[in-house]
DNA sequence: TTTAAAATGCAACAATGTTGCAAATAATTT
DNA sequence: AAATTATTTGCAACATTGTTGCATTTTAAA
C-alpha cells in the first residue's frame, strides 16, 4: 500500500512511492543493488536517505547474515519509530542466495538469568523449498 | 594459544600473533577499530587480510547485528576451513554496548517443512548482567 | 494560492575494503 | 646452518560504500 507512507507521517514523493513498490514487488529480502537496478531514475544519495527514512520509520527492515551485504525487506508487523517487533526468522538459503523471512509457529525464547532480553534476532542458513527438492 | 598459528597451517608471524593475543585479552567480541587501537605497529591492508585468513581458518568469527560494524571474537568450537560450528548466541547489550558469545543450555532448534536448516544464527539484544542491575 | 516544511541532487568528502607488485620474512629443503 | 621456496607484508592506487552542506525543487499546510 502506498497509504503507508501517509500512516507513517512522512511526505509522499514519486521516488519513495517506486522504492516502496519496489520492496512490494519482491516477496523475498533485496540488497540496494536490486533497488538501483529496478529504479528508473536512480540516485545513490537519495535512495540511501530513502532507506535510513523507511528503517527508522518501520518501513523496512535490514537483513544482514555473517557481515555480507545487508538485504532489505517490507515489515509485516506493527514496527514503527519506536522500534522493531518482528516474530519471524530470516532464512538464506546457500544454494540459489535468497533471503527472506518465515514466521514459525513456536519462536524460540531464550532465558538467560540476570540478563534482560529484549529482542531476538534468529537467521537459519541453509537449502529452501526449491533447492532443498 | 599462540600455537593455534600452527594447528591452523598458516604462517607464524608478529603481527598475527599480536593480533591473536589482542582477540584472546578480551573476553568479548571486538571490532577492528578496537585491535587498531591495540596493535603497536598497525596497517589498514595486512590487518583485513589478517582477519581474512583468520576468518577462514576458523580461529575467528564475525557478528554483525542488525547491518553495525562488525564485531569478531575468538572460536571457543571446533571451527576450521570447512566452516564454523558454533551452539552458543550472540548478546549485544543496547546500554553499555558489549557483544559477546553465550553459551545457552539448551539451544534452540526450529523446524521448517521441506527446508533443511545446516546452521542458526542467534542474537539477542537486551541488557547484560551489569547494565540490569 | 501563498507560505512553510521537507525532500532532492550535486559536489565534495569520509570511511571501508581490495588488488598488483616488489621487498621482506617465514618455512622448507639440502 | 645456509640456500631455496613459499608466504606475508606494505606501499600505491583504486573501488565501493556511505555521509554532509547547501541551493533548488517539490510536497504539505495554511
Amino acid at each position: 500500500m502506498i497509504n503507508l507512507l501517509k500512516n507513517k507521517k512522512i511526505s509522499k514523493t514519486p521516488f519513495r512511492k517506486e522504492v516502496l513498490a519496489i520492496f512490494n514487488k519482491y516477496n523475498n529480502a533485496i540488497p540496494l543493488s536490486v533497488v538501483e537496478k529496478e529504479l528508473k531514475a536512480f540516485n545513490r544519495i537519495t535512495l540511501y536517505r530513502t532507506i535510513k527514512v523507511f528503517l527508522e520509520k518501520g518501513i523496512i527492515h535490514e537483513i544482514t547474515i555473517n557481515g555480507e551485504v545487508s538485504n532489505y525487506a517490507i515489515c509485516k508487523e506493527e514496527c514503527d519509530t519506536l522500534g522493531h517487533h518482528h516474530q519471524h526468522i530470516h532464512f538464506k538459503c546457500t544454494s540459489c542466495g535468497i533471503i527472506f523471512c518465515v514466521e514459525v509457529d513456536k519462536f524460540p525464547t531464550i532465558i538467560l538469568p540476570k540478563y534482560k532480553i529484549n529482542q531476538l534476532e534468529i537467521q537459519a542458513i541453509g537449502l529452501c523449498q526449491n533447492c532443498n527438492l
